[in-house]
DNA sequence: TAGATACAGCCTATC
DNA sequence: GCTGTATCTA
């Protein structure tokens, strides 16, 4: 409903709009798609719609769901509809999708049997825990390698293939054809750890949604009448279905999306969503955004040239109003170092034109193609910044505080637990650990339970009894402190009395320092939120660390990182077959993978905004050893009329007389093998699952028993799971019953 | 429990 | 060719 005394005129905001971008803020009810192709004012559409959203009085802004991939995206979008609005615009459900499923999760974590403070696992617990896993059900851990199971296990995720969902067989020959099983494993483990990764995040609230009975997502589609999704071309299965559950209810669904931008197939991203967006959701509207504000005409002509040799397109011609422009620059150099040579003098040149380098970037394939350019630029003196390195959060020192914090906040987190217990070394040596882990598997209670129940016995040694106690009872003052004491304080309590801090002062590599400084770092960053929970949950969900530097330098990233930015001069390296398109992605996905790398090319050239160079060498240095390279394909697809060729007479040719698959084996070493997902027959072999019903207490006083260390005894006392037992050498000894068994078995 | 040695794996990467 | 990790040994 319109207020017609609101919009007495056409607001501003509508008027700067062209046709297609207009059509798609119009669009307020019902599917819309917006295919909106590079550069062509899709932030502008999105957080304009959403202005209009709010003046037309369609809703407010709690009625509003808005999902992104990243956080960097949805804090840009915030951004831009404040300054639109001429103020922050606040209670709208702006995130990513990770972020909304995540507070979604803690309100209802215990309609999937998790307690509303469960940890968030990242990639490092995740292989940790399959380690684990994979050590209980023996399997070799060489053979397969936990990072392949834990791959296996995230695309299942992707799709939203839950282990109840797949049949034995659907593992192929992976983890010797007991895969599904291990999958369910973990899936049990995790529960146990009150515990999830980011895949169940969303998995876990599709359940809840699915769940009728609980009246969660009737709630859902009375709140959010409207929903706005970013970058569709990105969505997995498991995202769609989220996706389309919400929108059951209003069907006020705008997705925004460029399938040519699709370049994240390898991490489960369904090109197929966006393809199939007008069957999903039928009446769909569908606007096509083509005028393109970013680049010249050269190099749409170049990017459109390259992007027409792909099929199944949705098929979009990009079109400029303006004139002129200089040719995309293909150079052809000798080798790696020869191109890094060239792009720094160009950058030089630029600069010498006043060019400020945060217009410059070098987008490379791959991470390891950066170092080439650093060494250059180091030499030349050009200030640079290399953009997605290892990350704040990820660091050894910050995962270990970060452990701290969680065993503090969420004792079941075993995972946690297992990493602190012994850091800083605390005598605490494998077998202790692996007594506790066995103890912990066998009560079917967590570690930090197992040990408050073990230190009562005589199980353990006095000394590492004491050292456990002493860690318990630090824990638990921890924990009652963060009650009394703030959290940032606390952090630093933590940090000193469990001896972390110190373990770092004491350490005189010369990386220590900085690990103390990354720890205070850590304790600053906390200030800003609540509480130690809510600081975790960020942590979690938002790696990053807000950058700060806006200094001029040049940016050095990979294409990947580079979508969605845009530099007025972009260099374009290593375009050379095996490395772009990469060997790698042709050989696992053939086609498909091809394809994706051509929209990688696309992705590439479009973020310049006046000049593009592409470059390739004759000869390149790849795993230590030299090879000929071949140009890419992708410059043979640049059309004639768009760029400007220049380089060596020959060099554009060279390496051409080295096939494809000789190529394939050197580049490749020696050839890797992709397990299959074939069929195999036969049941698999089951597994201990971690849990195990407790049986009835066995001993009774007088029953002659066997335990491992101290030999044959009689028990003389029952308290529970503990038995006091009157060794025949060892004396009085107070064990857990697991440890023991019947005497007549042990002879 | 640290230090030494062998060996594999080396593309992209969000949350 | 380089790096991280797993395993062995003093």
């Amino acid at each position: 409903m319109t207020n017609s005394a609101e919009i007495v005129a056409e607001p501003a905001y509508l008027g700067v709009l062209n046709n297609a971008q207009r059509e798609a803020v119009e669009a307020l009810d019902g599917p819309v798609l917006v295919l909106a192709g590079a550069g062509t004012g899709k932030t502008r559409v999105l957080t304009t719609r959403l202005v209009h959203l709010l003046a037309t009085r369609k809703a407010f802004p709690s009625q509003i769901m808005a999902v992104t991939f990243t956080n960097k995206a949805a804090k840009e979008m915030q951004h831009r509809v404040a300054h639109m609005v001429g103020g922050p615009v606040e209670g709208w459900w702006l995130g990513t999708f990770h972020a909304l499923a995540a507070r979604l999760l803690r309100r209802h974590a215990e309609l999937v049997g998790l307690r509303p403070n469960f940890s968030i696992l990242d990639t490092d617990d995740q292989l940790r825990l399959i380690k684990q896993l994979l050590q209980l059900a023996n399997i070799d851990d060489k053979k397969w390698p936990a990072r392949l199971i834990l791959s296996a296990i995230d695309r299942w995720k992707d799709r939203a293939l839950t282990p109840d969902k797949l049949k034995a067989e659907d593992g192929g020959d992976l983890a010797g054809g007991r895969m599904v099983a291990l999958y369910a494993d973990y899936q049990a483990r995790l529960r146990q750890l009150n515990a999830c990764d980011f895949g169940d995040l969303l998995l876990h609230t599709i359940t809840i949604f699915q769940d009728a009975s609980n009246g969660v997502l009737s709630d859902c589609h009375r709140r959010f009448r409207y929903l706005l999704v970013d970058e569709y071309q990105d969505t997995n299965v498991a995202q769609y279905l989220w996706l389309r559950l919400l929108a059951q209810g209003n069907h006020n669904i705008c997705c925004v999306g460029d399938d040519d931008q699709s370049i994240y197939g390898w991490r489960g991203a369904e090109i197929g969503n966006i393809l199939r967006f007008e069957k999903d959701f039928p009446g769909a509207v569908i606007v096509r955004l083509e005028q393109n504000y970013r680049s010249t005409a050269h190099i749409l002509a170049a990017a459109s040239g390259v992007i027409s040799h792909n099929q199944g397109r949705l098929g979009k011609t990009l079109w400029t109003a303006a004139e002129g422009g200089e040719r995309v620059r293909v150079r052809a150099l000798w080798d790696g170092e020869e191109e890094a040579k060239w792009i720094g003098d160009e950058i030089e040149a630029l600069q010498r034109a006043k060019v400020s380098l945060n217009q410059v970037a070098v987008l490379v394939r791959a991470g390891f193609q950066t170092r080439a350019f650093e060494e250059r630029f180091i030499t030349l003196g050009l200030p640079y910044r290399v953009i997605g390195g290892p990350r704040f959060y990820e660091r050894l020192e910050i995962r270990d505080a970060l452990a701290y914090f969680r065993v503090v906040v969420q004792p079941a987190d075993d995972l946690a637990f297992e990493r602190i217990v012994n850091k800083p070394k605390r005598g605490l040596g494998d077998s202790t650990i692996a007594i506790l882990h066995d103890a912990a598997r066998t009560l079917g209670a967590s570690m930090v339970e197992t040990t408050l129940r073990l230190i009562e016995t005589d199980e353990l040694k006095p000394k590492i009894r004491s050292t456990l106690r002493q860690l318990m009872q630090d824990i638990a003052r921890w924990r009652t402190g963060l009650q009394n004491t703030g959290h940032v304080e606390m952090a630093k309590i933590i940090l000193d009395e469990s001896g972390y801090t110190g373990m770092w002062q004491a350490d005189k590599s010369p990386e220590a320092t900085g690990r103390l400084e990354n720890l205070k770092e850590l304790t600053n960053a906390m200030a800003e939120f609540p509480t130690l929970e809510g600081f975790l949950e960020h942590v979690s969900l938002v790696m990053e660390l807000q950058d700060s530097s806006d200094t001029d330098m040049v940016s050095l990233m990979t294409l990947h990182g580079a979508k969605g930015l845009e530099f007025e001069n972009v260099f374009l390296p290593g375009w050379e077959e095996g490395v772009f398109p990469n060997q790698r992605a042709i050989d696992e996905t053939g086609i498909a993978g091809l394809e994706e790398e051509r929209r990688l090319a696309y992705v590439g050239l479009t973020r310049a905004r006046r000049k593009a160079y592409v470059s390739h060498a004759a000869n390149r240095q790849i795993f230590g050893s030299w090879m000929a390279s071949s140009p890419s394909r992708f410059v043979a697809e640049l059309p004639h009329d768009a760029i400007e060729t220049e380089g060596e007479a020959g060099l554009d040719r060279a390496g051409s007389n080295l096939s494809a698959q000789q190529f394939n084996a050197q580049f490749n070493g020696m050839g890797r093998r992709i397990p299959a997902f074939k069929p195999v027959h036969g049941e698999p072999a089951p597994f201990a699952t971690a849990a195990r019903a407790r049986p009835e207490q066995p001993y009774q006083p007088g029953a002659r028993v066997f335990h491992q260390k101290f030999g044959y005894g009689t028990v003389t006392h029952v308290d529970n799971d503990k038995l006091e037992i009157e060794f025949d050498t060892a004396g009085m000894k107070k064990v857990m019953d697991s440890f023991v068994v019947p005497a007549q078995k042990a002879g």
